[in-house]
DNA sequence: CGGTAGGGTGTAAAAATAACACCTTACCGC
DNA sequence: GCGGTAAGGTGTTATTTTTACACCCTACCG
């Protein structure tokens, strides 16, 4: 007999917040649950964990089936582990949160698997505990944005400050000052200035600016 | 047939991460696994959970198993789901971590249970990812004993203000300014002077005092 | 060719943080 | 009984960080 006879088994599924930032825009990805319990509500998208899969890898595999990318950035939410939190049958679940580049995410991908993206701060209510959910994975993005420049992961590979701030400001929900938030940008070394301009957003043009990792790991001279 | 046919089911533990403050420094309670796999093996005091109980309600249990004690100051600090993490069966740990006063701690339940107070940065190798664990815990703890008064948890009823720094210092790692922090002190009404005396720890006599939650509540003026 | 919408720049005041040294008290050991 | 000693207690100044604030530039559009 094992020490652990007696215990039940249940099923560990893992969900995902995916946040983007689009239309100066805070946004995560949410669908229809296409089964019930809940048909027909609004849900993150999730999935279970396979018998002979890390629980880290059905997360990566969840966000790849819904992305087609890879290498996102992600992190773990935590643990949501009420007796009633899925009707049907006992489910832990553990949720991450992703950060994409809304510009790279494939749009029929979206609509194949008939996601919406929403307003954060302006979220339906969600299938069974997923609101708490997105709440905690707000919360600890805000943080984590911070103390680690991982604010790029939202934004296209080149960007204008413009952009950076707008971001910044959205994540924290304050407005910020231009110079102030310039001169914070010039002392990161690892935020390089190109030689290329953007044309869309004004009639003058901004520089674009570029996220440089090398430089960062060398010196993460960073705080937001 | 339902839509999560063919998943696994698993085991679902706790773990629990019991901080305590005494001597000085930030220890932990772990003690020698009583049963295979490892043997014998450093471990994080843990339980299984029950079919019928919600995960944070397991760790609850757990806690009040090991200390007698109700009412603990806990957090979650994640899932740990690699598949290889239990040799013999798969199970997905949840780890808390828990904040006591020693002092109150019967030492009685300490020897039943078998478990030792270790030095935190000083920790032997520990069963499975445990050591992980501990890590993660300890990075959230400090985290948020920044932006949140938990620090009180730690330590007796009433304390002296050199305690109070004592414990500051080593859950930052470095040494405070005594009278810049006291300042600080000074300026948070929820620490209340009280009229008596320790005579324990110098000749002389320091001041003892207190956390009042009331005033906490209503004022929350807190930054460390 | 003038209006306009966003891009870009520096300085000074205010606030927060950090540095710093000496007196007090009561116990202990001689 | 008295000198050493170990911890308690207390304010001021310099430094650093943060905040506030206003005007010119450019190129497109009508």
């Amino acid at each position: 007999m094992k020490y652990y006879e007696g215990y039940t088994k249940v099923l560990v599924s893992v969900d995902c917040i995916i946040f983007g930032f689009d239309e100066g825009k805070l946004k995560i990805l949410i669908g229809r649950r296409k089964y019930n319990p809940g048909r027909g509500e609004w849900s993150l998208y999730g999935g279970f964990v396979a018998a002979d899969e890390d629980v880290d890898d059905a997360a990566k595999r969840t966000l790849y089936e819904l992305t087609g990318m890879r290498y996102i950035y992600m992190n773990q939410v935590g643990a949501f582990g009420r007796v009633d939190r899925d009707p049907g049958e006992r489910v832990v679940s553990i949720a991450y949160y992703a950060l994409i580049n809304v510009s790279e995410y494939d749009e029929k991908l979206r609509l194949e698997h008939g996601l919406e993206w929403v307003d954060v701060d302006n979220m339906p209510q969600l299938y069974s505990d997923h609101n708490e959910m997105v709440s905690k994975a707000h919360r600890l993005m805000q943080d984590k944005l911070k103390t680690e420049p991982v604010g790029f992961r939202l934004l296209p590979r080149l960007f204008t400050l413009t952009q950076l701030q707008r971001l910044y400001e959205v994540v924290y929900g304050a407005e910020l000052d231009k110079r102030n938030f310039r001169k914070r940008v010039k002392d990161m070394d690892f935020i390089e200035k190109t030689e290329l301009i953007d044309k869309k957003s004004s009639k003058r043009g901004a520089s674009l600016y570029r996220f440089n990792r090398r430089i960062y790991d060398e010196e993460p001279n960073f705080k937001m």
